[in-house]
DNA sequence: CAGCAACGCTAGCGGTGCTAGGGTTTCGGT
DNA sequence: ACCGAAACCCTAGCACCGCTAGCGTTGCTG
């Protein structure tokens, strides 16, 4: 039992240790820089040992976006309680969103624009991105009026994500991000 | 001299082949489905011929964007003329934009995800891209109140955006759009 | 008609994600 | 204690990618 045991936990470790070594990767160049040879090198092990952890490099990148949500949902959580009246937690959840994806690129980019084989609007949702959203949702609570929760909180998330991609990818300009994330907030507050 | 301008012709005829190629073969299975090799085939030349016209795929992927622009702005156009009041062209231009990325999402993609060395916030702006970003703030200039119509026309596209590109990864569910579109269109207006 | 320049081809480079197959090590039963 | 079996991991390679060097041919020019 012994050595059953302690080859599940290196088992465990070494997937740990794929995982880490594709996110730092991934932080410090990129997912393009993100490759199989690269990653196999890092936990130096040989690249057939990646596919015995995941399936195949999205699979991958999917652990890394689930790492993701939990830190995104941390910091949604302690921008929306510090946040004084309900006109400034929507103004921080804001904040706290678009820093997130300015300062996390990589982990973004694989939250919300790549591995597609996560579950989302279905079941089985991850528990991390339920909490993220959930505090989107009281955030504008009180700016829903007659309007669906639901799907104000998502036509928010929506305009986050469109003002975080479009400028990551050069189509606004990042000096004026401040006034665009002043419109948005507007618009979904009281 | 005719010979000349013949084989410029010739010239100019091929590189309009290879664009619609890349175009149609983007449109029918996706821009992953479009290689060089393909191309090639597509077009009857063989692969450094591409390169003879274009930097490489992306500068390829870029001229097929541009194509994208001028269908855009003129759908935009189209959809804000026939408004029959403030409030209406704001609902219409914003459903002439979701329509035309979930009908042409090759295209969309090459215009606002892929394809970076496009310019865009900085000058030399493809005057169709102006155009339908003209149409935007259009629609939106009445309910800009005290903010700048810049802003508030950026904010309402990243809304756009977001609301398309979160759907079609599979990150919101389809069948609530138009309920989204609705909230976004409201805050919009008026 | 000779020389040259433009042109488009074949072949190949270095890289990608992924997999087949075989050795080696470790385990379990006699 | 030993032997068969199973688990494990590595080497080598497949098919593909974007892109380019170098050569042969073609067709124009003086």
């Amino acid at each position: 039992m012994s050595t059953q045991t302690r080859r599940e936990r290196e088992r465990a470790e070494r997937e740990r240790a794929i995982i880490a070594a594709a996110r730092d990767l991934a932080l410090a160049e990129g997912w393009d820089a993100v490759t199989t040879r690269r990653l196999a090198a890092e936990i130096e092990y040989s690249q057939p040992v990646l596919y015995s952890h995941f399936k195949g490099k999205d699979a991958i990148m999917a652990a890394v976006a689930v790492e993701g949500f939990a830190e995104l949902a941390t910091a949604l959580v302690a921008a929306r309680a510090s946040a004084a009246n309900p006109r400034q937690a929507v103004a921080d959840v804001a904040a706290a969103y678009t820093t997130f994806a300015e300062q996390r690129p990589a982990l973004y980019d694989a939250m919300f624009t790549l591995a597609v084989d996560l579950p989302f609007a279905t079941q089985g949702v991850p528990t991390d991105l339920a909490r993220g959203f959930a505090e989107l949702a009281e955030a504008v609570r009180p700016a829903a009026g007659d309007d669906d929760l639901e799907a104000v909180t998502e036509t928010f998330w929506s305009g986050l994500h469109g003002l975080v991609t479009l400028m990551r990818s050069g189509r606004l300009r990042r000096a004026d991000h401040d006034r665009r994330l002043a419109v948005l907030v507007n618009r979904f507050s009281r």
